[in-house]
DNA sequence: AGCATTTTTTGATATATGTCAAAAAAATAT
DNA sequence: ATATTTTTTTGACATATATCAAAAAATGCT
């Protein structure tokens, strides 16, 4: 389990002497079964998570309504990330979708492997990097597109959120009402 | 000049001894008339700039639309975030809205920066972290918002970017129409 | 397997927003 | 200051999408 982990980092930066072995010795398991919190509003997240198996779902309550903003899937960190950065209350919910194993690691230990281990200061900064890629491809993604566009980019760049996430979820997602996002696809299908 | 640099980052983190002194040697000034390009589709970005004065509009194109996605303003790094950190070209545009002042550095001696201190590399972490929170709530207010609430959300997050920006092109960074969002702001002035 | 719950689909209707065109206003350059 | 260009506003109309309600289908649970 702590391989599929390394050979995540490993594509950002292989990681060497003691500052690998951080690795074995801060990260553990949990398990999360199906519709559980990762991550609740309110509390401020203590620990990061890096998924070895499942998929969340996070979102963020409106007008009594929820709005999903986005999914994690395998070999991804799962985190609230505003919350675990700045270690303010958390203003969203992450919540499993399927059931999940993860490896944890505490926003302390964090800290001082950064502090001692410039290789994992490298480390955040590059899949910080990562993430604001795929952040700036979302907001792509969101803005001036129509439905029918915003499912078909999402069907070629995320298939799997289609394959294992439940409809009604992916169109708050992209933005749109379920009812749509039903129509859309069944333009589609034809 | 470089004193309004150092101020933004101390909002960071304190640079101290050698890694400070990278700002004196490493940073060079350049000038950007109005509606230059400080980067353009197709080439590798080479620098990130930090913006002294002015203010910059990101886009792209779209079946031969100008799509805005980003203002920045002063205070802030200014860059093609992907085309920078991958060294691969450069899918945008950014252009000078308001002749710039920057402050530029060279994405080799970055590089450099990053091996030689590890003060450099925290940085980089922080700013991606802020970036990534920033784009976060770019998302949040993309999705499930109707025209008004875009445009009032934006009026209170960034109301520089009401003041400073042509209209049409604040609209297409909302993801609305130009006449849309005159009649909202018309709504909103009653 | 069967029951309860959740999710998806379908239809009818209301509403928000886009598009096109033209006028008005504002900004820019000479 | 004037002419030119750009931006904003306004109106008419078309269209995409939301909403509400109900049926159908799928899923999860014991």
């Amino acid at each position: 389990m702590k391989d599929q982990l390394r050979a995540y980092l490993d594509g950002f930066l292989k990681l060497e002497g003691e500052a690998a072995d951080e690795i074995d010795s801060k990260f553990y398991t949990k398990q999360y079964p199906r519709s559980s919190f990762l991550a609740v509003e309110g509390e401020i997240t203590k620990e990061v998570h890096f998924l070895i198996k499942g998929c969340c779902r996070f979102f963020h309550k409106k007008n009594n309504r929820a709005i999903t903003h986005w999914f994690s899937f395998e070999n991804t960190f799962t985190t609230s990330l505003r919350s675990f950065t700045t270690q303010t209350p958390c203003e969203e919910y992450i919540q499993a979708i399927e059931e999940c194993t993860v490896l944890s690691l505490k926003h302390q230990d964090l800290m001082r492997m950064y502090d001692k281990h410039k290789q994992w200061e490298r480390l955040g900064r590059l899949v910080m990097e990562d993430f604001s890629r795929r952040m700036l491809d979302r907001v792509t993604a969101l803005q001036n597109l129509t439905a029918k566009q915003r499912y078909i980019m999402l069907l070629q760049s995320e298939p799997r959120i289609i394959q294992r996430i439940p409809l009604n979820l992916v169109s708050s997602y992209l933005g749109i009402s379920g009812e749509t996002l039903s129509r859309v696809r069944s333009e589609i299908r034809i």
